[in-house]
DNA sequence: CCAACACATCGACAGATGTCAATGTGTTGT
DNA sequence: ACAACACATTGACATCTGTCGATGTGTTGG
């Protein structure tokens, strides 16, 4: 079940430069592994677009159109890829996006 | 079983200029999907390192540590998913990074 | 203290996905 | 023509994944 520690450098240079070994290629397929689902795309460009660049998780529920747990659940692995961070204040929790991660994937991206 | 057709334009503005529709998320998850795999990684970086940016399937199959029959699925994957294009030469298949392609995916990750 | 709240975790289940062996399809050289 | 080749397709199977209802955990207001 995940391993969800160090996952802060997404390790490697662009797919296009070089054949990429079996580790990077793993380590770089669960950072993608997370933005491929509708839900969690939807869950970040909301957390993106919200004032004040953060989100609070009793916000995203009803627009995202899923349960409660499931939206817990996949902000939980937004936070795991390291594209979102959560800071709980009182009963609720804040998340917002981490640029530095999604530059680095699309660092991986570029052609 | 997939669409595989009209897959060309990404559709849509950074993921963080503003909330996704349904429809413009499920497009996009559908295209990080492709990249949400190892093994599909590696043979998209394979085909990126290869002399005159093009290999044949042929030289893929051995070092992928796959079978012919998977590197094969992954190859049609990454093809409807629009990042290789494919061309058939006398008995041979030759597939080529689209780059255009790859640039379109690195957009909508820009911070 | 207690009820209401915000959120996480658990358990269950259907559907998707990666993989391979076996087989099919088209091409080439002899 | 035929055998060997390169590749795709099929069928089967184990695993992963998204989803929800139910339940657990911590926090707040009265």
């Amino acid at each position: 079940m995940a391993k969800s520690i160090q996952v802060l450098d997404v390790c490697c240079s662009p797919v296009t430069a070089g054949v990429l070994d079996e580790d990077a290629a793993e380590e770089l397929a669960s950072a993608f592994k997370a933005l491929a689902d509708p839900a969690r795309l939807r869950l970040l460009s909301m957390v993106a677009a919200a004032p004040e660049g953060e989100a609070c998780a009793c916000d995203l529920v009803e627009p995202s159109g899923r349960s409660q747990p499931t939206v817990s659940h996949h902000l939980a692995l937004l936070v795991d890829a390291g594209l979102l961070t959560r800071e709980k204040r009182g009963r609720w929790a804040w998340y917002s996006v981490v640029p530095e991660r999604l530059a680095a994937l699309q660092d991986v991206l570029r052609p």
